[in-house]
RNA sequence: GGAGGGGUGCCCGAGCGGCUAAAGGGGGCAGACUGUAAAUCUGUUGGCCAUGCGCCUACGUAGGUUCGAAUCCUACCCCCUCCA
């Protein structure tokens, strides 16, 4: 494929591509590049803000490249300081492999894993040692790292910055170094560790990285970035069901965002389907047919049509689901009161949740809106108990 | 080492002896409406059951003063600033 044609590919949807002509170069040679992400092995899901950085190393891959997972089994003991956490739990080892192993099986749902090489950073950075550290330490000054904005920002506004932090980014750029990459991928968060892996590069007399960021997505409810600890999350290993209607949830202005850095549909569709709605379509066509394409990746067509189906009928025609929980609860002899029963069903976190349910009318009993906070109900009955529209039970009393 | 400022519910942030389960905002949840788990509007947002205007727990930790403390006092822990 000609150099022009795979750099637009390559340049799709990104921030910022730094150096181009770095790249172009690189590309020129005609070998496949050695493209390089790394990865955090402390959560142990991959969401979808994840994959909007793995399904550019898909491209790369379909473009013939060599793509290098890096599972960060070192640089996971210091945290990356980018962001707000204030302490990261520390992992234990057979922690780490596990998710790491997550990761992997995670990753391939994307990626082809006949083209890609899975690394763990600590295979070096544990030979590096005390001394190496401190070698490698001085090859960075205090200045040059507080010319990353969020590190100037806490400087200025006065919060703490710990010695250990530093060394955070010196670590992933001598990952690069260590493995010799040719790009590296990451998020717009990530520019600074990025060109930190340039520097040091240079200073082992290799020829630097090339940096491509992507932007951070937008969790579910469009303002912050999506995290799991936020909970704004759509996983990719969550049910059928779930993905598709946590897509469904977000809003007309959110899904246009979506839509342009998870389909894969040419941009040219894109934008079609945006004059469409801006001429009067139902914006709700679109996002029906997006929460689709998402769907299918992770679970296949099949799901995905399942999925659509169900969310219709049970959200537009209030159809109870097809299946639900089945389980039974003790009454006991006086029966068991219907805020203690919503509970021990685990439709509600408390009873006094499950009054607020009541009181509010979220609550029904097969079907019928229950408004009566002491009803209580005898042993031998079998009931579909909901709440909301989507937390359903069959409860069998005994 | 010295001086000063601060630690409040999921998050941010008011309160500075009783009217405070704690303003306001965000987020969450529920209802109405709808084009959908969009938008908008309304309500709600510690727990327990005996559902009473009940009980228990809660404003960094541990004590104390008081009829009564998130609010006052003492000690301790942690964070920040300035000086050294």
């Amino acid at each position: 494929m000609d150099i022009t044609h795979q750099l637009a590919i390559i340049k799709r949807g990104c921030e910022e591509l730094l150096v181009e002509a770095d790249l172009v170069r690189k590309l020129e040679t005609g070998r496949p590049l050695r493209v390089k992400l790394g990865l955090d092995p402390t959560a142990p899901d991959l969401h979808l803000g994840h994959t909007v950085v793995v399904n550019k190393l898909r491209q790369f891959q379909d473009l013939g490249h060599r793509v290098q997972f890096l599972i960060g089994d070192f640089t996971g003991m210091i945290g990356d300081p980018s962001g707000r956490n204030a302490t990261r739990p520390a992992l234990t080892p057979e922690q780490i492999a596990e998710n790491a192993r997550t990761y992997q099986a995670q990753a391939f749902r994307i990626l082809d894993p006949d083209r890609t090489e899975i690394l763990f950073n600590s295979t070096w950075s544990n030979e590096l040692g005390a001394a190496g550290m401190i070698r490698l330490a001085a090859r960075y000054t205090v200045s040059r790292m507080l010319e990353r904005d969020d590190f100037a920002k806490r400087y200025r506004a006065n919060q703490p910055i710990s010695i250990h932090e530093f060394l955070y980014p010196l670590m992933q750029g001598y990952d690069s170094v260590a493995m010799q990459a040719d790009v590296e991928l990451g998020g717009t968060d990530q520019k600074f560790n990025l060109l930190v892996g340039r520097e040091l590069q240079k200073d082992w007399g290799q020829e630097p990285q090339v940096i491509l960021t992507m932007p951070l997505l937008e969790g579910l409810d469009g303002v912050n970035k999506m995290s799991k600890s936020l909970g704004n999350y759509v996983g990719i290993t969550e049910p059928p069901g779930e993905i598709f209607g946590k897509l469904m949830s977000i809003s007309d202005a959110l899904m246009w965002r979506y839509i342009e850095l998870l389909s894969f549909e040419p941009l040219a569709v894109v934008h079609r389907w945006r004059a469409e709605v801006e001429a009067g379509r139902n914006p709700r066509e679109v996002k029906v047919g997006f929460a689709k394409e998402i769907v299918a990746r992770f679970h296949g067509r099949g799901a995905a049509d399942a999925a659509a189906a169900e969310f219709n009928a049970r959200f537009r025609e209030g159809a109870l689901p097809d299946a639900m929980p089945e389980l039974t609860v003790a009454a006991g002899a006086a029966g068991i009161a219907l805020p203690q029963l919503l509970k021990e069903a685990g439709l509600t976190p408390s009873t006094s949740e499950s009054l607020r349910m009541i009181e509010q009318g979220g609550v029904r009993i097969d079907g019928e809106r229950a408004a009566d906070k002491a009803l209580r109900l005898a042993a031998g009955a079998t009931v579909v108990l909901q709440v909301g529209k989507r937390r359903f039970a069959r409860v069998t009393l005994v």
